[in-house]
Formats: structure tokens, sequence, C-alpha cells
DNA sequence: ATAATCACCTGCTCGC
DNA sequence: TGCGAGCAGGTGATTA
């Protein structure tokens, strides 16, 4: 489920139930995620708090006394906050009980994410190192993309889902920001202007924002709630509509791969 | 250095 | 009902 907006409502809705909370047991009952889960993890969580919550890009820090725990949903992962005597699923590959009773429960059928520890230390985790400017911060502006792009043949949506350029911008949030830009998804990076990157990253930070509103909205039950937050029910004018009349023009929706990728967009808006 | 492809997994849908 | 193919919200590693 996580593109960015599913990782900060994920985030605001655990963080109650998590900062300040003392650890009292890690349960790991499946390792083998996209990277090992460290073994030194329980002696690193067991018996601390955590004093906060970061987000890098997807990425969720977990920041105890020692250093702190990394967390990536990858394409399928989630985390809820279950009772004590809640039975684990097939899926649940990780629990971390807190001593006033509740379970932040780790869930990831594909098993790309990750739970990693990083010690207190100057260096900065190798997967946090490369990472471009943050979609909703200030420094993230269309000069920064016009100029990162110059001499790149690389189509601009992969190139703006490129997490060395910018974070968290993922397949159905680069998809909609395209089209509310009006920027046609296959066209060089290296051949846009900065006027138009500074539309499209305005649309970026809109559709990012609103998601996360959406997302919001549906986070009131975390404890106990089944999840499938907000961004189902957010409205998508492209994603998913491939074949589909644009809502704008009334053309039918173009459905290609880029990188991979399934990409829709409408060919007389977006240019 | 850059761009494209592969790989890691499970679950679900579709066509036969 | 069963079976294989293809696809899914991510991203580091490998290949040209």
């Amino acid at each position: 489920m996580p593109e960015l907006p599913e990782v900060e409502t994920t985030l605001q809705g655990i963080e109650p139930f998590v900062t300040n909370h003392q650890v009292s047991k890690i349960n790991i009952r499946q390792a083998r995620l996209r990277w090992v889960v460290p073994t030194k993890l329980p002696l690193m969580l067991e018996g601390l708090k955590f004093h906060k919550i970061n987000r890098r890009g997807k990425y969720l820090l977990f920041e105890n006394d020692f250093g702190h725990m990394i967390i990536h949903l990858g394409m399928s992962g989630s985390l809820r906050i279950v009772k004590a005597d809640e039975p684990p699923g097939k899926h649940d590959h990780v629990d971390f009980c807190f001593s006033a009773g509740h379970i932040l429960r780790f869930k990831d059928p594909r098993r790309f994410g990750c739970v990693l520890w990083q010690d207190k230390s100057q260096t900065v985790h190798p997967l946090l190192q490369n990472l471009g400017p943050e979609p909703l911060s200030d420094n993230f502006e269309g000069k920064h993309l016009f100029l990162a792009s110059r001499k790149r043949s690389i189509s601009i949506k992969p190139f703006i889902m490129d997490s060395k350029i910018v974070v968290g911008v993922g397949n159905i949030y680069a998809n909609e920001a395209l089209f509310l830009a009006k920027i046609n998804p296959k066209i060089s990076a290296g051949r846009v202007s900065l006027q138009r990157y500074e539309r499209l990253v305005f649309a970026i930070k809109e559709v990012l924002k609103k998601a996360i509103i959406a997302g919001g909205t549906t986070l009131r039950d975390f404890k106990g709630s089944d999840g499938s937050p907000g961004y189902f029910k957010q409205k998508l004018n492209v994603y998913g509509r491939g074949g589909k009349k644009c809502i704008s023009c009334r053309n039918t929706l173009r459905e290609i791969r880029l990188s991979q990728r399934s990409t829709v967009y409408c060919n007389k808006c977006q240019r």
C-alpha cells in the first residue's frame, strides 16, 4: 500500500502508541525480509522507549538512546496497533510489544519491506545517504528539478521517481502529478523548461498533501482498525483508468509501460 | 555516468 | 474448479 502519504499516515497513526512507551518484548517470526532483520534488534529496543518517530522519504526512523530502527514498508507492508491477545496472521512478521499492553505489528506479505537497526553514530545509514529532498519541504522547488535534469535523456516520469532526485514520489502519484501539470510522462527530463518544472513541483506537492489529508481522516481508529487508509478513496484522475475517458477532455487515456511501471496519461492534455 | 532491466516475494485476477 | 500468465503501491543490484 505504501506511497509517501500512506507512510506519513501510518506515522501519525502509530505515533501516540509508540513514542514514550516502553518496549517490553520483540517477537520476530520471519526475519527474512528484503534484508534479514538484525539479531541484535531486541537487545537495542527491549526495556527502552522511543523518543520520536521521524520519516525520511518512505523510511520510518524510530529513535531511542542507542540509535534508530529503520522500517520500510516496501510494496505490501503495513504497521498496525493491535491488542496484546490478537493472534498473528500468516504475514505478521514482527511484533513490538509494549508494557502498556498493546503491540505494534509489522505485516508484509511480499516481504519487500525491511526492519533494520542503525547505531547512534556519525555515519548515515547507506540507504539514507543519497536521498534527494523531501517533496513537501520548501527547498524542493522547480529549479532543483530543472538543474538536476540538464543533459538527462531519461523520461520525466522515471526521473521524478528516482529517490536521488526527490524522495517519496511513487508510481501512483507520479502519474497523477504529471497529469495535473499537463506533462507527457514520456518526454525527456532534460528537455523540460524551468517554468514547466515549477508547475510540476506544485502538482507533486498538491497531490501528496491532498492524499495525506485524505489518509488522515481514516486514521482516527488506528488501534484495532483494519487499515485500508485513505488513498483508495481519494479521487485518482489517471492511475488505474487506462482506456477510460480523460476527465478533462474526454479523450481516451493511454496506458503504456515506462521503466516497467504502469503509466497512464492523456495524450491530448499532456504534451 | 546513465538508462534499462533484473531481482526479491506473495496474492490476486484473467483467460482458457 | 484448475492452471499458467501476468500484474501489483518499491528500490537496490546488475547489466549494457
